[in-house]
This record gives C-alpha cells, structure tokens and sequence, in this order.
RNA sequence: CGGGGCGUAGCGCAGGUGGCUAGCGCGUCUGUUUUGGGAGCAGAAGGUCGCAGGUUCAAGUCCUGCCGCCCCGACCA
C-alpha cells in the first residue's frame, strides 16, 4: 500500500477527549474516529488491525468443531420476553421506536435458542457449537476509554449445545483451550479468573483478563495462582470466633464516634470486636446486614444470597424509621421491630462483639451473636482486601484493575427451557438442550493490545496484529531518482513474496516519516536513503526496541523473514 | 441518573468583567529555498463562536432553556 494515497490520518497532537492510552493512540496512529458518544468508525488502517484479530478468532473457533453464523441485530422484542430478558435487559436494550416490536441485540442467546428449537430434534443433532463475528448494541448509561465501553461493538461471541451436562463440561473445556490461543496468538499478557454469571444465569463462569489501570474490573490474584474477580473472590481469614466468657450485653455512650474507625481510634476496640451493620431494602422489606470491622459489603455476594437483584441500600429517613437511630449507632440488638438479620460468615457464632445501640450516641459491647440476637443466616459478604491469605495457599491477595476480554458461561437450561429447544434422548425423552455461551470483545483486543505494547512514540505491534509487516521509508524520494527506484523494487519484490508492506511515498521530510512510523508501529521499518545505497545497502529499524542494522539489499529479504516471525 | 468540566477554523487552544475587522500554534493551498528525526521564508484560503430564545444601541462575552462531548460516581450479561 503506498501512504500517499492511502487513508491514514496520524495526529501530532493529543487529543483532548482522549484519556487512556490506547485511545489516544488509536486516535493518533489513525485507526479509529469517534462519531458519538460509545460509536466509533474503523478507518482503513484500524480495519486491517480489526480483521487480523477476526481471522485468529475464526481460525481458532473453527478449530474446536464451530460453525459460523451471522445472527441479525434487529430482533423481535417477544422472543426476549419469553427469557424475561426485556425486563432484565431493562435501559441496557435499545427498543426500535418507529417500528413496534423490535429491539436491537445486546447478546444473541435467545435467537441461538430459537433456531436450536427450530432444528435440532434429536441427541443425534448434537451437540453443536454455533459462532458468529457481529455487532452488538448496548445502550451503555456511560461510554468511556475509548473502544473499551461501547454503545455497539463488535463480539465473537458463541454458544455451545450439548445433550448432558458432561457434554457441557466438555464444550466449556473447547472454548477455555480455544480462548487461551486467541489470546496468546493476539500476543497479550492475560489471566483467568473465576467469575460471577450475573444476569446471565448459569452455574459455572470464569473471565480473561488483562492487567490495566484502564479497565473496569477488579480482580484478587495471588502468587499461589489464584485469580477471582473481585465480585467472587474470597480469602481464608479467620473468622472472629468466640471468646470463653462475654458478660452481659453494657450500652456504653459514644457521642463522637460516627465510624468504625473512630470507634478504632477513640476506645482502642480491635477491627475483629466491632460488627459493622448496614441496612437494606430487600423488595420493599428492611433487612439488617452484620459485617466485621470495616469490611466492604459486596453487593454482587448479596444478590447471590437473597437469590435477588432487587435491593437497595435505605436511606437515611427509612433508617431512622426502621432502626430508631441513624447512621452510626446502628446495630442488631435493641431494634424497634423485628427485622430479619443476616451476617458475614467471618461473624459466624462470634461473641463480645460491639455494635450500634439503635439509639444515636451509643454503643453495646459483649454482643453475643448467639445469645442477644436472631442472625437467618451466615452468608460470604466481604469484599476481599489487599493482602489477605489467599484461599488457594494463603499466599497474599493482591487487588488488580483488569480488562475484560472474555467470558465463558455454563449456562444451562435457562434459556432451552425458556423458549422451549428440546431434544429426543436415546430413551424417547424430551429433554431441553444444555447450554453454553462464550463472549469475546473484538475491539478490546486491540486496545488491551495496544495498553501492554507502547512506548512514548507510538504503537509497538507484533506480527499477528501489525496492519502490516513491513513500513518501507523512502529518504527524499521526490528528489532522488536513486531512492525511488530501489523502494519501487523493494516494494515490489516483497509485495511479491507476500509480506504486507506499507510503503511510505509521500513527499515529506524524513523527520515526518519517522515519527510517522514509529507511530503507526509497524514492526519493522526499512529505511531508503542515498547515503546508503551507494553501498548497496538500507537500514533497518525494529519498531520494539528501536535496534536499527545497515544490511545489503541482497540479504534484505532473508533478514526480514527471519526478523519478523 | 447525581456531581464536575468543556463546546470558538481540520486539530490543539486563547479571548469571557459586553465595544472596533474574532486571534494564536499546528495542519492545508501557492511559490521558493531546504532534505536522515515533526524544515526556513513569502503569500493565501479556511469561522452558523454547539442550538434556540432573551436582555442591550451593541452579545463569542450577560440571562434562560435545550443539545453534545469528556471525567468521577451510580449502573453494567
């Protein structure tokens, strides 16, 4: 491709919208233009970038048995409504407006299911592992960082169909394999991790995940291997257990403490005396949550245990309402009505704990759960913090920002039994198929890429997802007869041999060039100028480490096929 | 959805307490000199100052409403 008449609209300056690398590189080595908020263009460069990392899905989706399908995005809202998923969705779907009836798909579960209902009829059908390549449309309350958060975006994403739950394992373990190629042949630094299903349902999920200040997740990983998002992930703290005696339960004034801390600071108490309780409305119903010291409720742990989404936290009037006190003195003896009381596990059958006395200004000391108070249930509510023991060998947790690239689910039969894909077994028994579903964020890839492999100059790309294999540099070329003819041949030779080579023929001063291309970041830079040609030579520049080698152009070719792999 | 910031030439920004022809840098175009790390000189083009309404002799500037974009938070299969 000859720069001079191809599209690639590099940026000197950074551009103010821009916050995290990858966006503002992408936006300056002119792969991508913003068109509105969480909606981007490809540009020509930035496609060729795209279909390098949509050939390595395909060839590895099309390795473990899968079929390629491409699913419409426009879908009939009544088969989302037999899933209950309208509801779930809620503003996350865009509902067509001028057209009843339709919304634009998130995620394609339900058509998946749909043409599975359709056609498969037998266990001699499966299973089936069903992919397509497509856009999605989610109607994000907040884009940001770029192609990280998107309105619409492009997803591999797969779904697997299986007649036993052994089959499931065996689809899921494919799509694990399958996920850790992509993401080694795409050359990032990535981990897995356990995670939770959400609102998709299903019993089994785990993450890919690439380290990065950029992304959105928070993860728990540790020396000992051990990897969870931060929704899920645990510790094996002790708990805070029982003393051999505890008196009476003594209410004791704290007129300045508000916090935990300050009852820390103020009284000396240790972190593992003091129940933390915060209050909920579980479906219009208070419910009372103990949690030790200042330990971080976990919202998503929370829903696992009600077996419930709909919750929020009480405000202060209802507070006050419900408990008689306010934030601070609140607590799970003394209450004005009976309310249903659950616990973090690491509070499990503990005593001498203090706690809120419901009464503002004042505190109980020597509670014992056991004794002074109902707890329904012992639940795992924490979130982990930095250092703990990690469960795996009680090596310390360190807490991650991560990406996500992709995520595997067990799903089940939620969806089989939901719109009604059944299967004959051997036995004549109608069963609903077992499912799985498997998401990668096309787009991610690249910018993840792009956050692990930059310098100050611009992108360092490596052979599998470079644009290009080769960004050929003529030196003065308008002027030099001599330079232009060796990059006409040099050019053509290794267009020949099939290398991609970007082709820098423009009239611009060398400085513009290099800084171009060190942008850009093709791996390997050939340099033309006339000083060496008279020896019959150019350079050669190494976009990764900047190692620049004079070479004859007899053994340029070589050198670059040995260079580039 | 709550909080904050921003919207002026293709890009990055200044002007903002109302006042003359709306500036600067980069980029673009023409000419010329230069030519291995974002060239010099000379000239030129390019603007609904986000939109609508209002106040005023006069609005980029003040007021009201709206729209858009970014950041933090909430939310997020």
């Amino acid at each position: 491709m000859r720069l001079s008449q191809y599209f690639i609209p590099t940026l000197k300056e950074f551009p103010a919208e821009a916050t995290v690398i990858s966006h503002q590189l992408m936006l300056r080595a002119g792969l991508i233009r913003q068109v509105s908020a969480g909606v981007f263009s490809w540009l020509p460069l930035g496609f060729r970038v795209l279909n390098k990392v949509i050939n390595i899905l395909r060839e590895e989706m099309n390795a473990i048995g899968g079929q390629e399908f491409l699913l419409p995005a426009l879908n009939p809202t009544e088969i989302w409504e037999q899933t209950g998923r309208v509801e779930a969705m809620g503003d996350v779907m865009f509902h067509i407006k001028n057209r009843d009836g339709l919304v634009l798909a998130p995620t394609h579960e339900e058509i998946i299911t749909f043409h599975a209902r359709q056609h498969i009829q037998s266990y001699k059908d499966l299973p089936q592992i069903w992919y397509q390549i497509q856009t999605k449309f989610r109607n994000e309350p907040r884009p940001k960082s770029g192609v990280l958060r998107c309105r619409q975006f492009i997803m591999k994403d797969s779904y697997s169909l299986d007649t036993s739950w052994e089959g499931l394992d065996e689809s899921y373990k494919k799509h694990f394999e399958a996920y850790n190629k992509i993401f080694s042949r795409c050359g990032l630094k990535f981990f897995v991790v356990g995670a939770s299903s959400g609102a998709m349902g299903g019993s089994k999920s785990e993450e890919f995940m690439i380290e990065s200040d950029a992304g959105e997740d928070v993860c728990a990983i540790a020396p000992s291997g051990y990897a969870a998002n931060i929704e899920i992930a645990t510790s094996s703290l002790p708990p805070v257990g029982r003393k051999p005696a505890c008196p009476e339960v003594e209410k004791f004034p704290t007129p300045n403490a508000k916090t935990i801390d300050d009852l820390i600071e103020q009284y000396g108490f240790d972190e593992n005396s003091l129940a933390k309780t915060v209050v909920y409305i579980v479906e219009s119903k208070p419910i009372l949550i103990l949690m030790r010291g200042n330990d971080e409720l976990n919202e998503t742990k929370l829903q696992m245990a009600l077996g419930t989404n709909k919750f929020r936290p009480a405000n202060p009037e209802e507070l006050f309402e419900i408990t008689g006190a306010n934030t601070g003195s609140i607590g799970p003896v003394n209450l004005k009505q009976p309310i249903k009381i659950i616990a973090d596990k690491l509070l499990e059958a503990s005593n001498c704990l203090v706690s809120g006395a419901n009464q503002d200004g004042y505190h109980f000391r020597n509670i014992d759960l056991l004794r002074d108070t109902q707890i329904d249930g012992y639940y795992d509510l924490r979130t982990v913090r930095e250092g703990e023991p990690c469960p795996l060998a009680n090596t310390p947790i360190k807490i991650v920002k991560a990406i996500e690239l992709g995520h595997i689910f067990k799903l089940g039969t939620k969806y089989s039994e939901a719109i009604g894909a059944k299967f004959l077994d051997k036995d004549g028994l109608e069963k609903p198929i077992i499912m799985g579903s498997y998401g990668i964020g096309v787009e991610r890839i690249i910018a993840s890429f792009i956050e692990q492999n930059h310098d100050e100059f611009g992108i360092i790309w490596k052979k599998p997802l470079a644009p290009f294999d080769i960004h050929l540099i003529g030196i003065n070329i308008a002027k030099s007869d001599l330079v232009r003819q060796a990059c006409e041949d040099i050019y053509n030779n290794l267009t020949r041999k099939k290398l991609e080579v970007l082709y820098d023929d423009r009239d611009e001063t060398a400085g513009v060039k290099f800084y171009d291309a060190d942008l850009i970041g093709i791996p390997i830079q050939i340099i033309v100028g006339e000083k060496n040609l008279q020896s019959n030579s150019v350079e050669i520049k190494y976009r990764k480490d900047g190692r620049r080698t004079i070479i004859s152009l007899d053994e340029l070719e070589n050198t670059i096929l040995e260079n580039l792999l």
